[in-house]
DNA sequence: CTGAAAGCGCTTACAG
DNA sequence: CTGAAAGCGCTTACAG
């Protein structure tokens, strides 16, 4: 394939020095601020700038980047196997936003990677090709081997949303396990007793903090989840729909569900709705992410909060700290989410055993 | 700043060469696929892979764009002036996850800029420093200077939701006009005479031509628009309410809108809502976009859907073309739009005149 | 079939 | 204060 670059092409640093009559190194050190003597007098200064400016010089970013500059782009990569960011959701996209917003910040660019990461093997390189200067890392499955190969061959990387408490590169996450809790207390207050539990896949860590903090909650009530209460599935609202479906025709059906994230409540709500079941009269559901959906569906879904666009500029900071070499905390970094009550969850209709 | 590069250098080509004994040409040829003649005997292909693999080479992105190759990346750039892509919207992130499924199928990786295009002097350099191949702008507005300097400077790019008929760069779009008539007519087709329209950025080719949709088919009609029923504004949604209320405090006000896109629909229901007003018995209201928001809220949004994926995705093709050097289309190319009939629409309860 | 050399556009010591 | 040279890691004619 012949691809073609741009037509006109670019002054280069030898065209300014030769039309300003001098060294190409000075015309580095004065256009580029390369060179700390930037000692200079005032006289070829102004020639060489002068002459840039009629030359429309722009440094070329690849011949610094191979001279060993640092490129001032970010890499995004979507962590779950073979998915991309593409194929993707609010979740995401909601992350991406806070993470251009930090990137510009520190005058840094963002490089979507449209290939999933298959293995150290195939991924790696791609990672370490001289394109950017580190990586975040969204959603890691805990299968993968992506963040333990990013650290052994010391790719700049930060993990968003996959935090684990030996994490081999610096995190940042919600705290799952808090915001489950929190849902769990909202319906122990309105009475509820028979909570069962949408958990998402648990391969990434999110889902499993999201069910832990579901059933110590539970525990610290005293109360035990029913068998079969907290049955396994993924985030994908499909999921959530047959889940929700299999709970309601129980001989005991819950009189309240925590789902470990909006899409699958949404998926949820609908169940209830074909099962004639009322929400939430009879049913009441709590989601986890607050998508901007979240607040116009029937009923507005009563859901956990969480800043994705703070967590993704949190994550630029934490890159940049990476970059710069400084320490960066050994504890994953974990955003405080917040309860938002709408209209998806009451009291019980009849008081649960 | 000192910015840190991967602690682990990958290995070079000099280095694979060296190990297998042989010239670093050669290795270039069997690895990177480079030169014609890739006549080489078996035994040193082997040797070269396979001190290839043990090294776990791979080719330097940055040098082999400084040497001539394509970089496999294609940037996008926002084209509203001082709007970086973060500070977006659900349309934005539409087109790039078109723009992302795109690339991805021709191997390409995006390069999100989020320094927002000041003009020529500022900004053509970012555009051309050898970081991406080619770029996409999304929603340039009229009055920049962007789409024609990067066609001066022979720049690949496309321009995408902003067509004009003597668009400098190849463009794909929706059918703007198109999709007003079929959202004037629906409503004709109700009953409805009084129709106002809350118009976009007129700096933007989408709003104009969606105007001039509306203002056609009504004229088509044999209706003529009252006095101030296009009131002037932006896509934002405070602007929308505001020229909603505007309306609806008129001593004749309209049966029903014709919104330039959804937010401005929503805000224009919310308007009515506070100013009591029922939709859709005393107001109807059509939006347009058909964002993932507008089946959800209340009451479900009759709106112009637009394959917002689909035109992202065709972007990229376009884009190839023109990397390639294929004769491109000198029209833009425009996405037919269809009508989604939901519940903010209906006859007018009173007949008007 | 295979290698040495020049060049892509910069930066960085190193000399004057 | 300023310039010549080497080098970043590749590719591309050009020679054998």
């Amino acid at each position: 394939m012949d691809i073609k670059r741009p037509v006109s092409k670019t002054a280069s640093l030898r065209d300014v020095a030769a039309k300003a009559g001098i060294g190409i190194a000075t015309a580095s050190s004065v256009l580029n601020g390369s060179r700390s003597n930037t000692r200079v007098s005032e006289a070829t200064r102004k020639r060489i700038v002068d002459a840039a400016r009629e030359l429309r010089y722009h440094p070329n970013a690849v011949a610094r980047a191979l001279a060993g500059h640092p490129t001032k782009t970010l890499g995004v990569l979507f962590g779950l196997p073979r998915v991309t960011i593409a194929e993707s959701n609010p979740f995401a996209f909601a992350v991406i936003e806070g993470i251009l917003a930090g990137a510009a910040k520190e005058g840094y660019n963002v490089t979507l990677f449209t290939e999933p990461w298959v293995d150290a093997a195939q991924s790696l390189g791609k990672m370490r090709d001289g394109r950017v200067d580190g990586v975040i890392v969204i959603a890691a499955s805990s299968q993968s081997d992506i963040l333990p190969t990013l650290s052994e061959f010391g790719v700049p990387a930060v993990a968003l949303a996959a935090a684990a408490s030996d994490s081999p590169v610096p995190a940042v996450d919600v705290d799952n396990h808090a915001g489950s809790r929190m849902a769990v207390n909202h319906l122990l207050e309105l009475g509820h007793r028979r909570i069962a539990h949408l958990q998402g896949d648990d391969t990434l860590s999110s889902a499993v903090r999201s069910r832990d903090g579901f059933l110590q909650a539970l525990r610290d009530a005293g109360i035990e989840a029913a068998e079969g209460y907290v049955p396994a599935g993924t985030y994908e609202e499909k999921s959530g729909y047959e889940r929700a479906i299999f709970l309601l025709e129980r001989p005991d059906p819950p009189t309240a569900i925590v789902a470990a994230n909006d899409v699958l409540a949404i998926a949820a709500i609908q169940a209830a709705h074909d099962r004639n079941v009322r929400v939430p009269e009879d049913l009441s559901v709590v989601g986890f992410d607050d998508i901007p959906m979240a607040a116009f569906i029937d009923p507005p879904l009563t859901t956990v909060h969480q800043d994705l666009l703070g967590m993704g500029t949190k994550a630029v900071r934490v890159l940049m700290q990476v970059l710069r070499g400084e320490a960066t905390p050994g504890e994953p970094f974990l955003f405080m989410p917040v309860l938002v009550v709408r209209k998806s969850t009451a009291a019980p209709a009849v008081q649960s055993l």
